[in-house]
DNA sequence: AATGAATGAGATTTCATTCAT
DNA sequence: TATGAATGAAATCTCATTCAT
């Protein structure tokens, strides 16, 4: 019966084992994410995992929450940013902080997504899509003739998700044939020219 | 050291444990997937895998195989009439055809995707890229005006890649708000319009 | 129900089974002996060997008759011309008369031997021990003097023991240290220095 | 990865898992040797094996270890007396202090020794003719005149074998002509006659 | 509170033997 | 008769979770 963590150290502890199952994770894939490899990552004993925890699977949600969290967050810091600027400058400026937060710590992040640990847990992502659709949302009423745009809802949800998984995508290539700037540039005008013909047309 | 199977009860067997792999996956997920239920959904005794397994990844690697060589069949088939049509109506033929595919049999091999059985093998996934990318380039080729956009590896890169994940995630979601015709469409446009202001401007 | 071999092409399976049985012994180890591979070795179907065959531990049986069986038979052949020299000599012929044996066919029944395979039966090489026996009391009645060393029965208890297994474990040795002809005669000499000895103590 | 046991109770399991074995082994011969069977006969769940061994191999890999280790105990300290005793004295002494030690605890490490557990891995006896070897060294040095003795490392070599062995087989017959002490003056004098023979010979 | 040790439950794999043709 | 295929039974090994200190 684990407790929420009051006390400094508990907490302490509590962080330790999360960061522990990434790096675990991270280094060794999904299967060698055992309890013992995870408690001597976090330099505990076994059984102490489970003052904190009901189970293995709470430290992946637990990984899971922190990671779509942590995400979510830099995408709300940039919001108000990103809205004054253009669809294809604001998608740009996505991409690429995207990539620098999941590249930090030799590329933890990356690799536990890559594992998919949380891809049976695709639900998990919501916040993160929440998140961009937010984004989106406020940068389109800052940009309010985007509104003329049919089905912009579809361009929400493609640009989104394309942006999200082809990233993964891209960073998880040993050899890419262009650089992140290109890339990501390649996406934002996808998106910027969509709208404005749309707009062009439609007029 | 399994044999290829010569007779035509074992090649039979051979394809039972296959497509047992892909029921079992769909139905229960990777970790339902044991060499017992496998053998059970095949109807047979779990020692008979081996006949034809070295082990239990080989059979992933088996399911892996035939459903990218599947998917990469449906592309080259395709491929003749789709150079022939414009970008967008490619693309959005293409993805209506892939839908039409991973739907098959209860969506067995939408479900074995989700369960990112071939995640960590997405390399594996390379037969369907370069079907996908021969699409592309025959398809350039049939419109060589398309030449003229800069950095068109990279447009590539991102239809090919957008399009695969995103109908991907779009057919796992339980409630869509739009119609695959919508999505499929939203994409399609997408691409061409890139093409076309490219063009455009470059001029 | 296996039956006797009677016709010629049954017998000449039956001993390849048993050949088969010597070489992956040899080759493979006592774990390597499956049916599979024995099989395979005679270039028969797994089933084919239960038609000679009771089950396998009776190929292992018909091994070790057919490995005794040949040493015990090269020592009767020798035994008349070995009870007219000294036992130095009788000792010292014996021993690479059978380091020669052991080591036909790539050293086939040695390995079969280090691989104890039939230490668990080595009652087995009872048969050996008789033939080594009755050279001994042959060689004895050769030279009735030798009938006054006292206690025999131990020195040819030991001499033979010595014999077989010292010899077994040099030519198991990968890089000996003398070779086997200095082998040989140390322990022939160790036996006709005892009695040698036993007999003028005696007087 | 099993970790090398800390806590008293966790050396109490190691060693009992090790002596498990000797039992097991001397009572049901090395194919009773399951690590289920091991495990009752410590006392234990099977899976506390892997605690302490990475797999059975190394249990057995343990067991010989100890063995040769308590052979080799013994021989050394039994060195400085036998140096001082004739070669005769000292044979027969080392091969009824190895029988005392073989038969401790109902034959225990003669069963094992018996069943070839460690025929596979004769060269882990090599512990054993070490001692064996630095005692004949030992005595040589006490005994200079033997260094007249023409082929000595081929006398050490037979006489050491020839002492192991034979004395393994003596003890595994059921029935033997003769005692303990008959069969161990047999080869002691073996070897005392030899060297004497070769000392007057040379002179 | 913390943890080294222990383990039940279950997964993978092996193989002698039998089946069915 | 001969045999490729099939399998029951059992062995090895793994690991999340609990126990005992």
């Amino acid at each position: 019966m684990p407790r929420k963590p009051t006390q400094t150290r508990a907490k302490h502890t509590y962080a330790a084992i999360i960061e522990a199952g990434f790096i675990v994770v991270a280094k060794e894939g999904i299967k060698g994410a055992t309890t013992r490899n995870i408690a001597d990552a976090a330099g505990i004993g076994v059984a102490s995992i489970y003052e904190y925890f009901n189970n293995k699977d709470e430290i992946f949600a637990a990984m899971s929450e922190q990671l779509t969290q942590e995400i979510a967050a830099m995408i709300k810091g940039l919001t108000p940013r990103l809205v004054r600027v253009s669809l294809t400058e604001a998608v740009y400026e996505m991409i690429v902080e995207l990539a620098k937060l999941l590249r930090q710590n030799d590329e933890r992040y990356l690799r536990c997504l890559q594992e998919s640990m949380m891809l049976e847990r695709m639900d998990k992502l919501g916040k993160v899509y929440r998140a961009l659709t937010d984004l989106f949302t406020a940068h389109t009423f800052a940009h309010p003739e985007h509104l003329n745009v049919p089905n912009l809802p579809v361009v929400a949800y493609v640009l989104i998700n394309s942006g999200v998984f082809t990233t993964l995508r891209y960073l998880s290539q040993p050899n890419p044939q262009f650089t992140l700037e290109e890339f990501a540039r390649g996406i934002a005008k996808m998106g910027g020219h969509y709208v404005e013909v749309e707009l062009s047309t439609k007029h």
